[in-house]
RNA sequence: UCCUUGAUAGCUCAGCGGUAGAGCAUCCGGCUGUUAACCGGAGGGUCGUAGGUUCGAAUCCUACUCGAGGAGCCA
C-alpha cells in the first residue's frame, strides 16, 4: 500500500510502499540505515543483510545521497527514532541514482547555498521554514477572511511611485513608462470605500541597494484597509491579527518550529497580554536615556529598534511619528499637526518593524496640499476623487510577510524565508 | 553609495616571504543500531583576476571582480 511519511503513524505493523529520496545513508557492513524523505516527512529505513534478498542489500550499497527510489517495508514503532517510527525494509527499487550531489550533510557557506537554493530547499531545515511560511499565510488569510475582509488584488504594473521615497523597477508599458509596484496601498483605499474592509496579498518590488538581513528586492506584503476606521481601531486590529498568527502557528506548526530549534517561550509570551503602545516622543526619550544620540524629528535606525524592543517582551507599537519623516498620505493628529495618526509595530527579540500603519488623510484640501509638496501628478488624480465623493475616516496597514516569518522562525536573515529570494545583485537561481 | 571583512581541493577552512595542508565529500577496504556514524587507504589545487616588490609571493603592495557583515532607506 502506498503511504506518505507524514502520516506513517496510521500504518504501524503494516507493509507499505514509500516513494521518495535518500537524503543520507549510513552503513555498518551488515546493516544499512537509509534516511528517507518524501516531501511530507522523514523516516529511517533499516536494511539488515541477513533478513533481505542479497540483491536488495547489494542495491542498497549503491544508493547515494538524493537518489530517488521506491522502498517497500513494514512500519514499526521505534523509541530510538526521533519521529517515533522506523521502517524495516524488505525491498528497494532505485528510480534514479544521483552522483556528486553538491549539498553534503556538512557545513556550507551562504554564497554556495544560495547558488544551490533549488537544491537547498530539500534540506529538513529549509523545508520546515517553507512549511511555516505557507502556514503563516494561511493564518493571515483565515483571520482576515473570518473578520469580514474581502481580498482585492491591486495592479503590479503602476504608472509611478505610490510613496515616492524608494527606487522603483522601471519597465516599458508599450510606449509609456511603467514601474513594478512597491505598495498597493492607494488602490486599497479605493477598494475599502467600495467594499468596506479589504486586504491585498502579493509581491512588491523595491530597487533599493539595501544589503541587510532585513531586506529583499522582491517581497510579499499583506495590506488591509478599512473604511470608518480610526488610528486606535487600526492598532486594535493589528494586535488581534498578530496574536491570531502566533496562536495559529503554536497550534499548527510545533513540529516545524521544533525542527528549526525555535524557542517557543517568547512566542507564547506574545499572547500573554496586551501589546505595549508608546509614542514616538516617549521612544526618543527612552533611546536618549540609553545613550543614543538621537534628536526629535529623526527616524529610527536598526540599532534603535533593537534596543527599544529589547525593553519589552511583546510586540511594541510606536505611534505618532513626526509627519515630516512619514508618508504623505498619513493623517495628522488634529490636536498636534506635527505628528501623524499612525504607528509602526516592532517585533520583539530585536526583529524590529514588521508593520507600518496609519489613518489616511480624508480631507481633500489637505491631500491636495500634500500632492503639491511631493510633486505628485496627474497619474494619481483618481486618488483625490476618493476624497471628493463620500470621503470618510479610514485606516490601514502593511505587514511584511518575510520579516514576520523571520521573527516567528527566529531566523537571522530574511533570505531563508522565501523559496527563491531576490537579493541585491542576485537573481539566480 | 559608504564602512568593515573575505576569496587556497567539489565543500568548510588552516597556512601569512623559502617543496600546497586538514576535515568532510568521492573511490577502495572494514564494521549488525547508526543519528553531521566510525576506522584504514587512495586520487584531487596555475592559492579570485591583472599588475608590481623580491634571489624567491598563496603569503607583501596596487587596481579590479565577486561574496559576507553593517550603515543609510524601508516592510
Amino acid at each position: 500500500m502506498k503511504a506518505w511519511i507524514g502520516t506513517i503513524g496510521e500504518y504501524v505493523d503494516e507493509e507499505v510502499t514509500i516513494e521518495g529520496w535518500l537524503w543520507n545513508v549510513r552503513s555498518s557492513g551488515k546493516i544499512i540505515f537509509l534516511q528517507l524523505r518524501d516531501g511530507t516527512g522523514f523516516i529511517q529505513g533499516v536494511v539488515v543483510k541477513s533478513e533481505v534478498d542479497p540483491a536488495v542489500f547489494a542495491a542498497c550499497q549503491n544508493l547515494t545521497q538524493e537518489s530517488s527510489l521506491k522502498v517497500v517495508g513494514k512500519v514499526r514503532r521505534e523509541e530510538r527514532s526521533p519521529s517515533g517510527y522506523e521502517l524495516t525494509v524488505y525491498a528497494v527499487e532505485p528510480i534514479h541514482i544521483t552522483s556528486d550531489y553538491p549539498i553534503t550533510p556538512k557545513e556550507h557557506g551562504v554564497d554556495f547555498l544560495m547558488d544551490h537554493r533549488h537544491l537547498w530547499i530539500r534540506s529538513p531545515r529549509q523545508r520546515a521554514i517553507l512549511k511555516i511560511r505557507a502556514e503563516i499565510i494561511r493564518a493571515m488569510r483565515s483571520y482576515l477572511d473570518g473578520n469580514g475582509f474581502t481580498q482585492v488584488d491591486p495592479p503590479i504594473l503602476t504608472p509611478s511611485s505610490c510613496e515616492g521615497t524608494t527606487n522603483l523597477f522601471h519597465t516599458k508599458y508599450f510606449d509609456e513608462d511603467a514601474y513594478l509596484t512597491q505598495s498597493g496601498q492607494l488602490y486599497m483605499e479605493a477598494a475599502a470605500i467600495a467594499l468596506g474592509k479589504v486586504y491585498s496579498f502579493g509581491p512588491t518590488f523595491r530597487a533599493e541597494k539595501s544589503k541587510t538581513r532585513r531586506h529583499l528586492i522582491e517581497f510579499w506584503m499583506i495590506e488591509p484597509e478599512m473604511a470608518f476606521c480610526t488610528h486606535q481601531e487600526n492598532m486594535d486590529v493589528q494586535e488581534a491579527f498578530v496574536k491570531h498568527i502566533v496562536s495559529h502557528m503554536l497550534d499548527n506548526c510545533e513540529l516545524e518550529l521544533t525542527t528549526i530549534e525555535r524557542d517557543l517561550a517568547p512566542l507564547q509570551e506574545v499572547l500573554a497580554g496586551p501589546f505595549p503602545r508608546i509614542s514616538y516622543d516617549e521612544a526618543i526619550e527612552r533611546l536618549q536615556k540609553m545613550g543614543h544620540d538621537l534628536k526629535w524629528g529623526e527616524d529610527f535606525g536598526a540599532p534603535h529598534e533593537t534596543d527599544l524592543t529589547n525593553q519589552f517582551s511583546r510586540p511594541l507599537f510606536v505611534e505618532k511619528f513626526p509627519a515630516a519623516i512619514k508618508a504623505f498620505y498619513m493623517q495628522p493628529d488634529p490636536n498636534r499637526p506635527d505628528v501623524i495618526l499612525g504607528a509602526d509595530l516592532l517585533a520583539p527579540e530585536g526583529y524590529g518593524e514588521i508593520i507600518g500603519g496609519s489613518e489616511r488623510i480624508h480631507d481633500l484640501a489637505l491631500l491636495q496640499k500634500r500632492f503639491a509638496e511631493h510633486g505628485l501628478g496627474r497619474e494619481y488624480e483618481w486618488y483625490l476623487d476618493l476624497r471628493r465623493y463620500g470621503s470618510v475616516r479610514h485606516s490601514g496597514f502593511g505587514i511584511g510577510l518575510e520579516r514576520t516569518i523571520a521573527w516567528i522562525c527566529g531566523l537571522d536573515h530574511v533570505r531563508e524565508t522565501i523559496p527563491f529570494p531576490r537579493l541585491l545583485n542576485r537573481i539566480y537561481p
